[in-house]
DNA sequence: TGGGCATATATGCGTGGTCCTATATAGGAC
DNA sequence: GTCCTATATAGGACCACGCATATATGCCCA
């Protein structure tokens, strides 16, 4: 359950509701981790729950009020356990190089054209990814952009890979 | 559901019963994808009830009967039918990411140990793949041997970032 | 007046998936 | 004799998640 990670690590930022937190794991952090928005409400109840976050109402007008979820001293505890924890293995799951691995039962089109369409949905993620600000700044905020180029990172190779990958069928 | 997919893709090259599969799984497709065993006689079962494989039960002695999954027309004409639809977009999850990203409210320390973590299992990860033969034959195991290549060229870009991020701090 | 969009929260349903445990048998190690 | 490993299958509990949908309101635009 890495997603009450994430929402903890981002309500230590700042305080925020579920349609906010929402809107940051669509922006800021969709390059590595997407979320659902009944996920996201869900995970922030059992939040409250354990008490690791409180909620604090402000009321508006012409809007529901704001549920403002703020992290608790308990929440930031959990939250420094999670980032000293050993790495869990990762387990893969990649759809796309299973299409790969069985391609060859079909015409050489059916591989080719696997490859040509993962060119471009590569190609568009690297643009998206590059057009993003990389200032660096205090070494927090240099941590956050270097998720950045991880991505840029593994999106370079992926079309190297798939060049070379090509030009060999 | 791609897990039904690979299954296919794997009974279409020879029929196996759900051990068998496990054992294929944790072998010759570990690097892309990861089956849980509960997981596989579920699905198994599933691709039955809907005509895409059959069993057929080969008696042995001193061991339970083999359940031996042949894969169907059916079954193939669902294999060649999803290995030419549209790529589905892939939503990121990446636990390692979420935690650098975090990590700039703590101790440097714990970015460094992050990374250090990371690097021993990205290198062992990187062993383990370049082990395994990587003979280029027919059309068809290429394209196979080219899923492991995918995995070197992202093991290695991977390093690299590590390398330049970890001296960055 | 009506439509579309933004703000804001929440439930229900289904499903894919993980972990644990049970069952059955044979061979080899200690 | 007991324990472990390999072969082989399967159910139970639980969980996280995705998708669809509901509700409420105010604003802007046509």
């Amino acid at each position: 359950m890495s997603l009450s990670h994430a929402i903890l690590g981002l309500l230590d930022l700042a305080p925020m509701t579920g349609y906010d937190l929402k809107k940051t794991f669509d922006g800021s952090v969709a390059h590595f981790w997407a979320a659902d928005q009944a996920q996201i409400y869900r995970t922030l109840a059992a939040l409250v729950d354990d008490g690791s976050v409180d909620v604090r109402v402000v009321p508006q007008k012409g809007r529901p009020d704001r549920r403002e979820h703020h992290i608790t001293d308990d929440g930031r505890r959990r939250l420094t356990a999670w980032l000293g924890s050993p790495l869990e293995p990762e387990r893969s799951r990649e759809p796309f190089l299973a299409r790969v691995f069985f391609a060859g039962r079909e015409d050489p089109a059916v591989a080719r054209k696997l490859l040509a369409e993962r060119r471009a949905a590569t190609e568009e993620r690297l643009t998206a990814l590059r057009s993003l600000p990389d200032p660096a700044g205090t070494p927090a905020e240099r941590l956050r952009t270097a998720t950045l180029r991880y991505g840029v990172r593994q999106l370079e190779a992926e079309l190297g890979w798939i060049d070379e990958t090509a030009a060999a069928l």
